[in-house]
RNA sequence: GGUCGGUUGGCCGAGUGGCUAGGCAGAGGUCUGCAAAACCUCGUACAGCGGUUCGAAUCCGCUACCGACCUCCA
């Protein structure tokens, strides 16, 4: 009975929360701006991947039958300096462009699976789509929004402009500042009509080595053009949810949204998603100046940042633990509280998994637990807030212990309720937010479980015995090597230590 | 400089006109052989100044500070 029984989006475009209406229902197109794969992500990609990830599953949980796909960038993706990325770290490291692609690739692959996100249905590459691109800057040129200068094809910003008016309208800057501001800037705009125009087809340089043939030269696709032509090719025309960091509002969504227009007549994109920036010390967790820690970093604790590695749940909980449009603070001791928390409600959903009831009919906090449930959805459903929802899971867990404990009697939930909490909670736990159970706490494989068991045996037989010496030195022993014993009024479990 | 966003208790972080967010840390208590865990109780926070309102952390204006984009980044 939630009061929000509609999915609602906060939609970049219109800035605005908008009721989700996907164009064919029952089903989403979603395209996310992949990487480009030139060296390894940095957690602010993560964050932005987790982010997609949970909306994709969620929108899945709901019913939506869901395309996603999120591209690879491995060409056109240029530097200050002209150069292009993957060209630059090939000479650098001394192999291939294509070995360099391979490489970022799978480890992209190998961190994202770190944080237990779900593959795309589709990740394709922009070397992939060369004849698609060619064929969109001619679709562009033949509507007359682009020139050709010297065997590169320019974007016409302006002719854009005067014909539709909304140059600027994703990013939400006036054009004709824009325009006036930039035109200082002539003196490096060689061969464009107008500062503002970009590149959608590049001549190459002869040392160039990552280059194609064309009509106009042989060179290769700007970097915008391929994020145009990979989501109308799979998703189509107009699709309904295109995803990004918000450092891609500008220039490069507002570009592709141009280029679909130029090419294509109409707007792409229904329903544009941001996510916000990480920040490391109150500032933008960046590549390029080096306020930055590695996922790998993080994890191991090797980094200055950090006091001591975290597990990768722990991390993506801590990312959730924030609305994915506000900006998220990492800092050790923040990180340390997501810790805690995190295995406390791990802790509480395996209790959960122990509860029973005898209550056949309906109990008494039942529709308390219910309501709670209920709140969840409508949580996720106010355009996916994770923290709010997480918060829901903190006061399910507080009945849960409860029970547990027996400070609240066994059958004051019914059997249908506690069913029902123990399906919602796991959805919601693994499979919406995608963490899971198994990475920090208590569970072993056989042996170990078999161990524990032994000798948490031996030491409940000393304490029988008021052995306390005996007793205190497996506590402290187990203790020292990470693993902590939870004396209850059931008996002794371990998990390991946080 | 232009544009946009933010400033919430010791820390992180939701909320956006009247109803306890939540987590972590801290204090006291229950339980325990002692601890830990769990449970109970405890914080009267919303940058500053004005304004609108019966009522504002929440709306409006100004100021200060912070950040993002404008140029490569998710």
């Amino acid at each position: 009975m939630g009061l929000i029984d509609q999915l609602v989006v906060f939609n970049s475009l219109s800035r605005k929360k908008e009721v989700f209406e996907p164009q064919i229902p029952g089903q989403v197109g979603m395209y996310v701006c992949g990487p480009t794969v030139y060296s390894d992500v940095h957690l602010g990609n993560v964050r932005t991947f987790i982010s997609f990830d949970i909306i994709y599953r969620y929108l899945q949980h709901l019913g939506y039958k869901v395309r996603y796909v999120r591209n690879l960038t491995d060409v056109g993706h240029l530097l200050d300096d002209g150069q292009d990325r993957v060209s630059k770290r090939a000479r650098l490291e001394q192999i291939e462009p294509m070995e360099i692609v391979q490489k970022y690739t799978n480890s992209f692959h190998d961190t994202l699976r770190l944080f237990n996100t779900l593959s795309p249905n589709i990740e394709p590459r922009a070397t992939g789509h060369l004849i698609e691109q060619i064929e969109m800057v001619q679709e562009i040129l033949a509507n007359g929004f682009a020139y050709e200068r010297n065997g590169s094809v320019y974007f016409d910003t302006v002719k854009f402009h005067e014909t539709f008016k909304n140059y600027g309208e994703l990013s939400g800057r006036k054009i004709e500042e824009l325009f006036a501001e930039t035109r200082e800037d002539l003196k490096n705009q060689d061969e464009k009509n107008h500062p503002s125009d970009f590149a959608i087809w590049m001549k190459a340089a002869d040392e160039h080595i990552m280059k194609w043939n064309s009509p106009w030269s042989v060179g290769f696709p700007g970097w915008h053009l391929e994020c145009s032509v990979m989501s109308t090719k799979y998703l189509g025309e107009t699709f309904d949810i295109h995803g990004g960091g918000n450092d891609l509002k500008f220039p490069h969504h507002e570009n592709e949204i141009a280029q679909n227009i130029g090419a294509k007549g109409k707007a792409p994109v229904k329903y544009w998603l941001h996510t916000n920036m990480l920040l490391m010390n109150g500032k933008k967790m960046s590549k390029s100046d080096g306020n930055t820690i590695s996922p790998e970093e993080l994890i191991s604790g090797n980094s200055p940042h950090v006091t001591k590695g975290y597990d990768p749940m722990v991390v993506k909980f801590f990312m959730l633990q924030s609305h994915y449009r506000s900006t998220l603070d990492l800092t050790d001791e923040a990180l340390q509280a997501a810790e805690k928390g995190y295995y406390k409600l791990t802790e509480g959903l395996k209790a959960l998994e122990k509860l029973t009831t005898d209550q056949a009919g309906e109990g008494q906090l039942d529709q308390e637990i219910n309501g709670l449930l209920d709140l969840i959805t409508d949580d996720m459903n106010d355009d996916f807030n994770t923290p709010k929802a997480i918060s829901r899971l903190f006061d399910l867990t507080n009945y849960i212990n409860k029970l547990k404990d027996g400070h609240l009697a066994a059958n004051a939930v019914g059997t249908e309720c506690l069913e029902h909490m123990k399906r919602a909670f796991k959805a919601f736990f693994l499979d919406v937010f995608g963490l899971s159970l198994d990475s920090g706490a208590g569970q072993g494989d056989d042996i170990v479980e078999g161990l524990m068991g032994l000798v948490i045996a031996i030491r409940q037989k000393a304490r029988e015995n008021k052995n306390w010496e005996t007793s205190d030195q497996i506590r402290d022993g187990l203790d020292n090597i990470g693993i902590q014993l939870k004396d209850g009024k059931e008996g002794t479990v371990w998990s390991k230590k946080s």
